[in-house]
DNA sequence: GCAAATTAATGATTTATTCAAG
DNA sequence: CTTGAATAAATCATTAATTTGC
């Protein structure tokens, strides 16, 4: 609840002693490619190298650049956490008693889960995190990725996926016609559909070392 | 290399044998409306539910889901940031017309901060976490930093700037430009200028509470 | 009007980053 | 410092729109 709302400069107030620092286009690519390239708490020297350059697209100072990678490494970690806590927390409050895969449910080690699954990869923060979903969806992936041919041809990836359309997502998002044509087959081995073609390579990305 | 699937199959047919999932427009209501909800990256149960529920629809599958709140999510943010780039792009590079701000293309964590400076670097949350970068600015100004205040915690951060530089900054950054403003006056240029211009107000910064 | 040709959308894959646990 | 986990960004590929010539 912090009044962060100083002063409504004009927008004509770009050369004026503007009360922050305003970085341009330019200077943002910079830093953000410096900060990809691995710099994270840049040094003094760093810093006044980096503001030395970005001058040359407008007033800067080193606190802004010290500052900048203060916030964008605080960020970064805090987007993470708060994006999926919340989502996480909508999706929960609509769902009061989560559908806990059962992990006894489970085919077996094979594990057949989905491959987004979940989000969080620990809060760790003092809230009750929701381990349900974790292992839900954590369980799977590092199932085996035989074909060690790295082309593009991946044959018997992980079929992790779909159980099966069971379930009732909620009433508010389809309405009542939800139909819970959902037996409690649980995941029958990854049976594969009628079609029995699918295949996911979804998070196979392993080639790059 | 690839079989001739001359099947021509019009929208609808939902036995059709193409190479990738064609939503229906039911499909697509439905997925669009879940996303204006808040989903934007389903859990596997999720994406099990919704997915049987839009199989009344036509053929479909887990991935598919996945597939498409990935895109929807990445092509939604492209969009919005192509949207509020220009907006800030011509609200910088004049202050003429206060266009039609369009609030929801704003960034929404982006740290450009147009001459309204609406946008700010907060951190938000446990940003206390952090309290050696507020020594490490402070110690920015090294020698000149006649005014020893503050510091609640110092452990022995008082000196230099950051302990660890992390990532090497190298002229393949700047060019050679960097070389030449980093050969002298490394941070004195802006710690130590008499009239007190840019004194970092590090603090201030801060104690601003 | 209708198809081949061309362009715009968008489904499906691959690659690069990030944070953080070990 | 290395590695695991999980995207999001970038890219590839195929389908739908549309444009154009007849």
């Amino acid at each position: 609840m912090e009044e962060e709302k100083a002063v409504v400069c004009p927008s004509s107030c770009s050369t004026a002693a503007s009360s922050r620092w305003n970085p341009t286009k330019e200077q943002i690519g910079i830093l953000e490619g410096l900060y990809r390239q691995g710099i994270r708490t840049p040094t003094a020297e760093q810093i006044q190298q980096i503001t030395g350059k970005l001058r040359e697209f407008g007033a800067i100072e080193g606190k802004n650049v010290f500052y900048w990678f203060q916030n964008h490494k605080a960020r970064q970690r805090q987007k993470q956490k708060q994006e999926s806590f919340a989502y996480f927390s909508r999706l929960i409050h609509r769902h009061p008693p989560p559908p806990p895969l059962s992990p006894a449910a489970l085919p077996s080690n094979r594990v057949v889960c989905a491959p987004l699954c979940l989000k969080v990869p620990h809060v760790g923060l003092n809230d009750q995190s929701y381990p349900n979903l974790f292992l839900a969806g954590g369980a799977l992936q590092k199932a085996e990725i035989t074909a060690p041919e790295k082309t593009q041809q991946v044959h018997e990836t992980l079929k992790l996926f779909p159980l099966h359309p069971t379930g009732v997502l909620e009433e508010r998002y389809f309405g009542s016609s939800l139909t819970s044509a959902s037996s409690e087959t649980e995941c029958g081995e990854e049976g594969r559909n009628e079609e029995g073609k699918e295949s996911f390579p979804f998070f196979n990305f392993f080639g790059v070392q």
